[in-house]
DNA sequence: TCTGGGGTCCTAGGACCC
DNA sequence: TCTGGGGTCCTAGGACCC
């Protein structure tokens, strides 16, 4: 069987083990730049509050002090998520993260007496060693496993763990009431087009024609359908590396300066080569993009792009830098404001597997020095903090910068953020 | 005034090969 | 008039996820 642990309103969450005065509130988290609510307590949720609501319009609110918001602490979240991976891999052989906030667990040879001891424990664990609440689901295949989860979510009486087997029903009574958009990979587009040919809800798409849907729509589609009787057909990755890795920030203001350009770029650049080291990979091309604010129709808009190769396959910061810097000198027009900027690196190679070009002009010994010197780059910058070793010292409250005006501490990652304790 | 930032997989169609 | 039958690789774009 395969259970998903996925944390409840996790940002908020996480907040909330930190000031737990937010515990019963209305609380609602940010994206990037304070610009519109990602994550909503229950108690927001009740007010009516959607997922993506500008934060403007919630100025009133904010104002009464009817609620709370807070800017996004990807720091302090990546590390909690962390901390519940420990956790899970405590009780089980095998987990593979999801998200930063759910994760499949496999618990296999377990009578159902023992399944459910396991998956209460895996509940009561993380909450007890991370403050953090979670929901259990387990089912037969990773797609009943969601709906599972979503129903131990949905419904107190499970009390946050529900096991859901192939043919029970339970499983039949749940499949009827959910609606098809609800499953996991079939979203709004996909579920107009199942309506049409009378498919509404889980059980409907369960006990149709696989084959027939997958030849009209598409093998996502066929899978699914096995997927919700109980066949598995996805498998559990264990590869970590990813193959696209994306940096881009909109800016706290619109910025039409050469110069600022620049150096969010070269930020951006910075960030993306980081991770690019951590999961050991090297990247041959990158792609550059700007993009003015799509939502002012009054101004005149330019969102260029360009694919350019590097020299080499690289992690090498300098190169990867230099190479932006360039394709954003190509794509970059004058008079234009500019509201968001981005890098990516595509391509991506296995750093062991790679082999050394014979166009490569870098010296051997080159090759070693350049590696301990972005090693203790980035030993530093994990050490100390992100940016306490940069590349070009960016201006002062530049207009790219980031703004998020109430930012919780970074109570588990900084030294100077601890939480403080007054007795 | 103010609207996020990442990812994945699949498909269709073009270019090209024998 | 008639104009094969495979195959691969690449890319853009759609759909979906959190």
């Amino acid at each position: 069987m395969i259970g998903l642990v996925d944390c409840n309103n996790f940002y908020v969450s996480c907040e909330r083990v930190f000031q737990p005065s937010l515990e019963g509130r209305p609380v609602g988290v940010l994206s990037n730049n304070d610009g519109c609510v990602i994550a909503r307590s229950t108690e927001l949720k009740a007010m009516g509050v959607e997922m993506g609501t500008p934060a403007f319009r919630l100025q009133p609110c904010l104002q009464r002090g009817e609620i709370h918001l807070l800017s996004s602490n990807y720091e302090l979240y990546g590390d909690m998520s962390a901390r519940v991976r420990m956790v899970l891999e405590e009780g089980v052989d095998e987990v593979e993260p999801y998200s930063i906030d759910e994760m499949f667990v496999r618990l296999e040879g377990l009578d159902d007496a023992a399944l459910t001891r396991q998956a209460r424990s895996l509940y009561d664990d993380v909450r007890r060693y991370t403050g953090l609440p979670v929901c259990v689901g387990v089912g037969p295949t990773h797609t009943l496993a969601k709906l599972a989860n979503h129903m131990a979510k949905s419904s107190a009486a499970y009390q946050g763990v529900c096991i859901l087997t192939a043919d029970s029903d339970e499983t039949r009574y749940l499949l009827r009431h959910t609606p098809i958009g609800d499953i996991w990979g079939l979203g709004r587009r996909l579920a107009e087009r199942l309506a049409l040919l009378g498919l509404r809800n889980a059980w409907d798409l369960r006990n149709a024609d696989a084959k027939t849907l997958r030849r009209h729509h598409s093998v996502v589609l066929e899978r699914t359908i096995l997927e919700l009787r109980g066949i598995s057909c996805i498998a559990m990755q264990d590869d970590e590396a990813r193959r696209r890795i994306m940096v881009s920030r909109s800016f706290g203001r619109a910025t039409g300066e050469w110069q600022h350009l620049r150096e969010a770029i070269t930020q951006h650049a910075q960030h993306a080569a980081e991770k690019l080291r951590h999961q050991r990979s090297l990247a041959c091309a990158l792609y550059v993009f700007l993009k003015t604010n799509r939502h002012r129709h009054d101004q005149p808009q330019h969102t260029p792009e360009l694919v350019v190769a590097l020299p080499h396959p690289t992690n090498d910061s300098r190169p990867i830098i230099a190479t932006a810097r360039r394709a954003l000198a190509r794509i970059h027009r004058p008079g234009y404001r500019y509201m968001k900027a981005g890098v990516m690196l595509l391509d991506l190679l296995d750093t062991e597997h790679h082999q050394l070009s014979l166009l490569d002009t870098t010296d051997d010994t080159e090759h070693p020095r350049n590696e301990r010197l972005m090693t203790t780059l980035d030993t530093l910058n994990r050490r100390m903090g992100r940016n306490t070793i940069s590349f070009g010292l960016p201006t002062a409250n530049a207009p790219w910068k980031l703004r998020c005006g109430n930012l919780s501490s970074r109570y588990t990652t900084r030294w100077g953020e601890l939480l403080k304790v007054k007795a």
